[in-house]
DNA sequence: GTGAAAGCGCTAACAT
DNA sequence: ATGTTAGCGCTTTCAC
């Protein structure tokens, strides 16, 4: 059993370098000069009874609690291996400000929200998983902490908002596809999904026009089911022009995946009879067999564009509310496309 | 523009009311009786405020943050569909417990477990993704604040540590294969899986264990390298005993979906030349083609259990520290058993 | 059953 | 360049 000692105050390492308590925060905070020697002598205390300021306290007095809540969905419906990137991006980049995250799950609604405000448990908020209609955007738009979105809502509500270009993304795959010669364009669709997010929509309209631009046909194939069966059960209508230079698109990684292995299973070789290209992370991309031509999504750098934004508005410093977009990465053409001509 | 009026306190709660601010403290915490009346126009002058108790005060008085921290790896390495259902019934449960949760990155290292503890940022600490030699583990062990481990390391240090019940898991599924007339069992194995962990060694070995016990022939085989094309790869290995009564074990809802794919590949139906057995939410087994015979994990049940231990800690009703293994569900059978005889 | 008052550990205005 | 002091908003004695 470990004694059970108290962890040391300002007052205790005052004490120790024979200084007044003030010094000691001012050492700390920096914000009064101070002379080498204090200075020194108060470092020293620190060190030797290896003093951390109680947050507790910094909250009460300094009116910030040095945190920020990430608020975001985590239960089945939503698939991890899209939001976990942009929580890692968002805890690091508060990190480097010296902020911890509170992480709230998305089901506890609007009122999670209010709760977290009013009790002052943190300084700002950063919402993910945006739904087109999302109803905790009103109720955020109230609080008087600042809020970043992550994604797209109908209405912002005067809210800043991150997202990735997805429009932009979708024209580069298509432009791979016209580029390289081919006739039609398949989109696997995804009205399975739950909820009615801008990503969803925004990539298939952007494919859907561009696609008219660029001269290329254009049919939209959804999956009866989710899962690997309904896209095999949706073959014959995904591969029904197979042979005349046909491209497959596919939002995500799993997606790119599953276009793969469909066309292999029906004989065709991916890259050479037909062509699969996604909306991956290079990584992601680059582990596929074969390596899939891909436009990289940011998540990085979405999550960074956000904690800066939210970051400027904690200190005050923040231009008009805006939607802000994330340009795609380079288009890298791999395995999976097929050049036709 | 909102006027950005200050939080209501438990003293303008107490003036409207016409009390005394202790009596508005002794109505929310319920620590002294209080005449009906009274209790009455507190609660009306709390709901007409929209008051909500700091939490800096609250945590710098009552040595209580309401907080407890979670540390776990997000980066590239960790497959998120493994880690986060672990997540979030930690958030759910410390919700349940009015509690927050502050997520810590692993790659932090032990470092914010100090910083953690030292400022009195949380109350208790939750450590996930548990290697053999874990480098928190001996920081975690030295800090006032209980620590409870999900996971298994080769030295708890006196830590209590919750973990799903991976060799009785192994045992069943072997066991299914045994009962239904198979004669030779291959696990796909994770030789590429970077750290060491014990579920990965305990799965491997528990499966040896059991199929010399049953008196089924057992090989472990080994991807070359990640990802799909390293399942391929092994083909000829794994399925150098089709057609005499083979069952294929996976540890993960990926390995199983790839080992169903590449039986199929190969012109084997899983259910009937072949059989696909593996460790899976029974959702994710559901959701395979054909569906798999599976046993569930317990990410819920094992998280549950991990809050639970942590708040007995808090509260110092705990019991000695100790490994408490969380039972695997039922073994259901789907349709990628084939019965043989 | 209720109120007055002390003080948790810190920061910052007011001293000198 | 440093010290003294007044709170931040809450819980909890102590007093009636």
């Amino acid at each position: 059993m470990t004694e059970r000692r108290a962890a040391p105050t300002s007052h205790d390492v005052a004490r120790l370098a024979g200084v007044s308590q003030s010094t000691v925060s001012y050492v700390m905070t920096g914000k009064r000069s101070i002379s080498p020697e204090t200075r020194e002598r108060v470092l020293a205390a620190i060190e030797q009874l290896t003093y951390q300021p109680n947050a507790g306290a910094r909250a009460l007095r300094g009116q910030r609690t040095q945190v920020i809540a990430l608020m975001v969905r985590l239960g089945e419906h939503a698939d991890p291996r899209d939001t976990v990137p942009y929580i890692d991006a968002v805890v690091a980049a508060a990190r480097e400000r010296d902020h911890d995250v509170v992480l709230v799950t998305g089901d506890e609604g609007p009122a999670a929200l209010t709760r977290m405000a009013g009790r002052r448990n943190c300084d700002a908020f950063v919402l993910m998983d945006i739904r087109a209609d999302d109803d905790r955007i009103a109720t955020a738009a109230a609080l008087e902490q600042p809020v970043v979105l992550i994604g797209t809502p109908a209405d912002r509500a005067g809210l800043d908002a991150v997202d990735y270009d997805v429009p932009r993304a979708a024209a580069m795959l298509v432009d791979e596809l016209a580029d390289t010669g081919h006739r039609h364009a398949v989109l696997l669709g995804e009205s399975a999904l739950p909820g009615e997010y801008w990503f969803v929509s925004a990539f298939h309209d952007a494919c859907r026009a561009r696609a008219a631009e660029r001269g290329l046909d254009f049919a939209v194939v959804d999956p009866p089911r989710p899962g690997w069966a309904g896209v095999e059960a949706a073959a014959p209508r995904l591969l029904a022009d197979r042979g005349d230079r046909l491209g497959l698109i596919a939002r995500t990684p799993q997606a790119t995946e599953r276009l793969l292995l469909l066309a292999r299973f029906h004989g065709l070789r991916p890259g050479e009879d037909v062509s699969v290209v996604g909306l991956c992370p290079d990584a992601a991309a680059e582990a596929l067999d074969p390596p899939a031509t891909s436009v990289s999504t940011q998540a990085r750098e979405v999550s960074r564009k956000a904690v800066e934004l939210l970051f400027a508005r904690i200190d005050g410093t923040a231009a008009d509310s805006a939607l802000h977009l994330v340009a795609p990465g380079e288009l890298r053409r791999r395995g999976s496309t097929a050049v036709f001509e």
